[in-house]
DNA sequence: CTATAACTGATACACGTGCATCAAAACAAG
DNA sequence: CTTGTTTTGATGCACGTGTATCAGTTATAG
């Protein structure tokens, strides 16, 4: 009474609103050759004029389509990564009623060769589609093309490549830079002082993008702070403690720390054996474990974070929805940056 | 080669593993009766051991079954219900390929006798599930349980009904509430001041547990701010205005805002008319255009939110996994509040 | 031991779609 | 017209599961 009670339209429908067979209705609806341009034009209207839309499941049922998708993270087993992996499993249970399964593999992240021959050995017979977190080279990006090709969806997961803004699940590091600062303009009751920025490399592009929308905000909202060029630790924690301390003691006025990297032990460590320990507002990225514990203590003021699960969920969804061209509802994809 | 390239068991597969006829296997998978405890057992023991998992699509293909959902929403079309209306049509757009759909009734949702009469009148043959957003009432509380009887899948959608704490698709209010207070504290560079909360009713248990949350923090981790009583505006703008107004006059020292209900349209005005205007900090709820509007001109400091399209997307699978009994994935359906 | 009840198997068809084959029809070119 | 080609229809099976019927096998009670 409410919601029509009739059953949706078939192809049986298609093919009696039609006038033609169901034969004709399937070679039209798979884009099969031998159809008349006006015989395909019929079986088009029929389509709006019912508003048919394929039963997916019948479909895959029949093809016997289901989806074997591969997450292929970085060998670093660090907080985030593990976080990953636990969603990816977690994501696997909970869809494994509609024929999806997900499986992580680890590839080393650094080396653009190893991970071009890992993608060109998946055989579209094992694998349905594959997430790939790996920084951006000239040999992964050209993988990535050849793997679509084949036939095997390919998703640049977290990491950016360009060329493929449009079908990647990645997070707006603009974005999260600028949250950065207007955070930290906002908990920082200093009238005027430096603002520390801590990053493993700036040569990523995520670094980038966080650095830009972190300046900014700071240039036009805060002009009374002051950023300083980024430190970079190359992952080195010894590194990591020397370069921050020194540039503790350099710029005594400092009153804000951005750790743009999603390991804080180092840096956070060494702001606190620092003398302005308390006098600082640290914001660190990535809600990891240690972050959620550092939060509670109050040596971070705040994290910004992305929504693991709800990152490989929406990979997860992308992929499936690659290969029947269905375009993903936008909305639900966008991964909005929270604050902890 | 990475992931087994075997087709997943199927009950046929089941069968023979556990030395019975398709049947057989079919009468325990569908709890039918007529089965000895150990041909029984001997099954389960096969889908355990094989890691079958009943295949949904093929199933629903075979029971013909598709999924009719119906969002109840108050008449009241302020902008936070638009917002839902349009999301859940976006919804029914991107989900109808897995025959779900869903429409919007709008009832009125003070009148818990015509909401009650409402929900009998469904016929479990047009609509396989309800999201009811509609004030805790024993009757409304009582109809939902009567649907559940008729085999129509009931969901509280937003508002708190008590006793279906486990099956709701609704905001942690106190955390919300806790959130609102930590931001006004940071914000708040005073010493000391008084916190203004606008509601427009107490009685509802969402207002309470914002109020019980805000009230958490401020008490323990703000201890110079004091939290005065809640004002009600009982939906009224004039009224709003006029409360408003004379506590700014009697409190020279309010420092913040927080404004709980959706509508801060009236609050938001008798703020900025009075002296106090740019000393208070605001912190308001639901992202609407009203509020996007206000947070770009410096109105309202903060804006916590939930995604509705989230709301709208988690109580669609959470509808759709009740009659199979499938347990949503818990981390998936925690909706979290949103900091803009 | 028989009569009855409780269990189990065999078989068939349905759901909506994909895919393949073969015959029939429509059309074009000579 | 015939010949050949393109377009269409008819038909059948498959996918994995739900559902129904009926016959056959055990187990249980008397």
């Amino acid at each position: 009474m409410f919601i029509k009670s009739t059953t949706p339209p078939t192809t049986k429908d298609l093919a009696k609103a039609a006038g033609v067979s169901r034969a004709t209705v399937d070679r039209v609806l798979n884009g099969r050759d031998g159809v008349k341009q006006k015989t395909a034009e019929r079986v088009n209207a029929a389509i709006r004029e019912l508003g048919f839309v394929r039963n997916l499941q019948a479909a895959n049922l029949a093809r016997q389509r289901n989806y074997r998708f591969l997450f292929a993270l970085p060998q670093a087993r660090d907080e985030f990564v593990q976080q990953i992996v636990r969603h990816v499993e977690e994501a696997t249970e909970s869809f494994s009623a509609d024929q999806v399964w997900a499986k992580v593999q680890h590839i080393n992240e650094n080396d653009p060769h190893s991970i071009s021959d890992f993608l060109r050995s998946l055989d579209a017979e094992d694998v349905s589609g594959v997430a790939i977190m790996a920084p951006e080279t000239p040999q992964v990006r050209d993988a990535i093309k050849r793997l679509q090709e084949r036939n095997i969806a390919a998703l640049p997961f977290i990491s950016n490549q360009s060329g493929f803004e449009e079908n990647c699940v990645s997070i707006d590091n603009r974005a999260a830079g600028a949250t950065a600062a207007t955070l930290l303009g906002r908990f920082t009751h200093a009238k005027s002082g430096s603002l520390m920025v801590v990053s493993e490399s700036m040569q990523s592009r995520d670094s980038q993008d966080r650095r830009l929308g972190f300046d900014e905000v700071i240039n036009t909202q805060f002009r009374h702070l002051r950023a300083i060029p980024s430190l970079e630790t190359y992952g080195d924690a010894e590194r990591a403690t020397a370069i921050i301390t020194a540039t503790l003691l350099r710029n005594p006025d400092i009153v804000g720390l951005y750790i743009m990297s999603s390991e804080a032990r180092a840096p956070l460590k060494a702001v606190e054996n620092s003398l302005l320990k308390n006098q600082i507002v640290t914001i660190a990225h990535e809600r990891t474990p240690f972050a959620e514990k550092a939060l509670q203590r109050g040596a971070i003021d705040a994290v910004i974070a992305q929504n693991t699960g709800h990152l490989v969920r929406s990979a997860i969804r992308r992929l499936k929805n690659m290969p029947d061209h269905r375009n993903t509802l936008k909305s639900q994809e966008v991964i909005r940056t929270e604050i902890l």
